[in-house]
RNA sequence: GACCCUUUCGUCUAACGGUUAGGACACGACCCUUUCACGGUUGUAAUACGGGUUCGAUUCCCGUAGGGGUCGCCA
């Protein structure tokens, strides 16, 4: 029997991170597998769900690169693939718990499940065998006075419909699972294999909610986060290639995906790593690549940046290119090549102020760079110019970097300072450093 | 509070019951670099605690403590 597995987001929000791990954990199962993924949107609660959370789904998984074998856009042999358009097959399930006198009504008309109350041993695969004592729990209502179903109700009989053989779902789902057993029993099926995956946290521990910044996959598609970064980081958050590997694409992934690599505890999300991940997969793209990646932010922004309607920034973003971890930041990088008019940042300037003789140098500098002659105005030819003035002030050219770039930047860090000025050209050079000595200068 | 899951550097993680407890992010130092970075080398940093079992426990068992989750006519 092949597998078959699916993801089931209710559309109440948009998609954020830990649905996106459960999304690519069962993909990448099936996938292994050679299995069906099938997306299921769990729309039952109508009062909830909106569009735009119905779009970020499917946006969201297509951005991660998950495609679903049945589905919404899709379709497919259990379809339709909205639960809000199920409601025919659910009424005739409901039928047969009804007339196998598994139900009870309420005085207002919602109708309960009268649970057998026996404690449910659940064989996950993470979590190994997990009791459930449903002995004295509550039974659970399934329908609700208007007739709308409950989703414990909807998503055991979709299982079954569907023929979903294992589920993969986070972890706060596992009492959950106690009940949807004794539906499964109720129904006479089979219930499917579970996998239970641990959470994802907060940095500050918390679970993380949709609310906050970071844990939506917005906050990653927005900043035009490579997908293979992303997926690869999200992959190590809960399962692990058990050696020290840490760059991996999907092809090393999936023959590893097992349960034995998954681990058993909660693991929070760290920003900073994921960064690196982003900045590793950045600077391997080739230059079309990232010119296609960068450019399309720039236009997505709503106050444009300096160069964005430049006939220059294409030739610019080599340059930065190998400096950033995500996108955003050329936004920096082109306030400095672009705008020769921003003032010298705090950090430059202390730490100018603390070479010898910053006059001296900054105006030597300054005569060598305009002796420059203009053919020569090249990473090459600046360097020689750096050198002369260095040998000229009898200390090491090094010395002289830095002030350099402070006088055509402004700033303390940025792109590669040659080829910089040298596509910045003399005149807007010059230009800059003369505007800025005086900034530059100890305040008398 | 009850129940369930979980516990190795700050974080993500590795380690047939025998390792100087390894790697990565972050942080520091050095090297490379005529700047900023990348890169390389390296340093600081962990088996929650208490009992067992064992010749030997990060590893197995039991407690305690911490963390997380769940206790809906949300999903």
């Amino acid at each position: 029997m092949s597998v078959r597995v699916r993801f089931a987001p209710s559309p109440t929000g948009s998609l954020h991170v830990g649905g996106a791990r459960t999304a690519l954990f069962n993909w990448l199962y099936a996938r292994k597998e050679g299995g069906v993924f099938v997306l299921r949107v769990e729309d039952t609660d109508a009062a909830r769900n909106t569009a735009a959370a119905q779009a970020a789904i499917v946006d969201g998984l297509r951005w991660l690169g998950l495609d679903w074998d049945e589905g919404p856009e899709k379709g497919g042999p259990h379809a339709p693939y909205y639960q809000s358009q199920r409601g025919h097959i659910y009424d005739a399930y409901f039928q047969k718990l009804v007339d196998a006198g598994h139900t009870y009504t309420e005085e207002n008309g919602a109708v309960r499940f009268r649970s057998p109350r026996q404690v449910i041993v659940l064989p996950d695969k993470i979590c190994g065998d997990v009791k459930i004592d449903r002995t004295e729990e509550p039974d659970m209502t399934i329908r609700r006075p208007d007739g709308s179903y409950i989703f414990h109700f909807v998503n055991v009989v979709d299982d079954i419909e569907m023929e979903i053989t294992h589920v993969i779902r986070g972890e706060d789902h596992i009492f959950n699972t106690g009940k949807h057993i004794e539906l499964f029993r109720a129904f006479g099926a089979e219930p499917p294999v579970y996998a239970h995956i641990p959470l994802i946290l907060n940095p500050n521990g918390s679970k993380m909610s949709k609310r906050e910044d970071g844990a939506a996959l917005e906050y990653y598609t927005k900043r035009a986060f490579l997908p293979a970064a992303f997926v690869n980081y999200l992959c190590l958050l809960g399962w692990s290639p058990k050696d020290d590997r840490e760059i991996l694409g999907i092809d090393d992934i999936l023959p590893l995906f097992r349960w034995e690599n998954m681990n058993h505890s909660n693991a929070k999300f760290d920003l900073e790593k994921c960064l690196w991940f982003n900045a590793q997969y950045l600077a391997k793209l080739d230059a079309p690549a990232f010119d296609h990646l960068a450019i399309a932010w720039l236009l997505k922004q709503e106050q444009p940046l300096p160069g964005t309607d430049d006939p220059r920034l294409v030739s610019a973003l080599p340059l930065i290119q190998p400096k950033i971890k995500s996108i955003p930041e050329i936004a920096e990088h082109l306030h400095m090549l672009f705008d020769g008019s921003s003032p010298v940042a705090e950090d430059a300037s202390v730490k100018l102020a603390a070479q010898p003789e910053i006059a001296k140098r900054l105006e030597t500098l300054k005569t060598h760079l305009e002796g420059i002659e203009t053919t020569d105005w090249t990473a090459a030819g600046i360097q020689a110019a750096v050198a002369a003035a260095a040998k000229e002030l009898a200390i090491k050219p090094g010395a002289l970097m830095f002030p350099l770039r402070v006088l055509a930047t402004g700033q303390a860090h940025g792109v590669d300072l040659l080829p910089a000025l040298e596509w910045l050209g003399k005149p807007e050079t010059l230009r800059r450093a003369a505007a800025r000595i005086p900034q530059c200068l100890p305040a008398v």
